[in-house]
DNA sequence: ATAGATTTATAGCCATAGCTATACTATTTA
DNA sequence: TAAATAGTATAGCTATGGCTATAAATCTAT
């Protein structure tokens, strides 16, 4: 079944979204603090809190109380992989002749579920397309 | 916030599925039960009872206890709906290249984050494939 | 018609993700 | 330096979706 796929990509997703952007964070920024990445989140600071909580006992991040979130290897693996499939749907939406809202929106919803063959057929076509 | 949409997509997600496979049932069989939907969604019975308590609290299903399942017309147009739009993602991803296996797993996933806008332009994709 | 099998419903548990309200710590600024 | 502001943590609530175990209803077949 298919579905159990999906459902597990569910678990992984929210954290996926955590790591990508808290690696974000700490390239511009130089720090990620939970305010930043609630309002980027768009959800409320204690709610980020709570999820970065789990994310430190999961092991992907590192942290002092009070201070600025700092991704383990094992989150920053995770991170630079989710960014190179991000982009990749990003580009691919963007050749299909989408605009850059709709695809970045797009490609938000999509990425997590994009297997690695797919994933390779999208990056054909971008190279076809040669963006 | 795109994420804010995701999010959103999540919510609904579900739901989809459920209208879907119960749309499905009943053109196929004639009646959706619940042990048919707990096991082609690979859930446990309980689960899915309890899913289609609130598919029905909301408006979304009808039916009589130890009864077969119905949707309301506000679900069917939700399933009809969904139908489509997996179809389109099914033959987009075939058409893209990949096997059918890989392409009904991934559309499962990536159906319910296609914006109107980039079904359109899978089906414009599908229409020169002519597939 | 009833016993056994199947199906459905309920109870009670867990984890996740969301919220508000409030408490605590750190930083900034007057 | 002390007060105000900003940022972080915690408590307690909701809803969803997952599970197992068990109870209740329906179906089936003897």
């Amino acid at each position: 079944m298919s579905f159990k796929k999906v459902r597990n990509a569910h678990k992984t997703e929210n954290t996926e979204d955590y790591l990508e952007l808290i690696s974000e964070l700490l390239t511009i920024k130089g720090e990620a603090r939970i305010v930043d990445i609630a309002n980027r989140l768009g959800i409320a600071q204690a709610t980020a809190n709570k999820t970065i909580q789990r994310l430190q006992h999961q092991g992907f991040i590192k942290r002092e109380p009070y201070r600025s979130i700092f991704l383990s290897v094992k989150g920053q693996k995770i991170a630079s992989h989710s960014k190179k499939r991000h982009n990749t749907v990003f580009k691919f939406l963007l050749n299909l002749g989408l605009d850059e809202k709709t695809a970045s929106a797009d490609a938000e919803g999509i990425e997590h579920h994009v297997s690695d063959k797919t994933l390779k057929k999208m990056n054909k076509f971008n190279a076809k397309k040669n963006v």
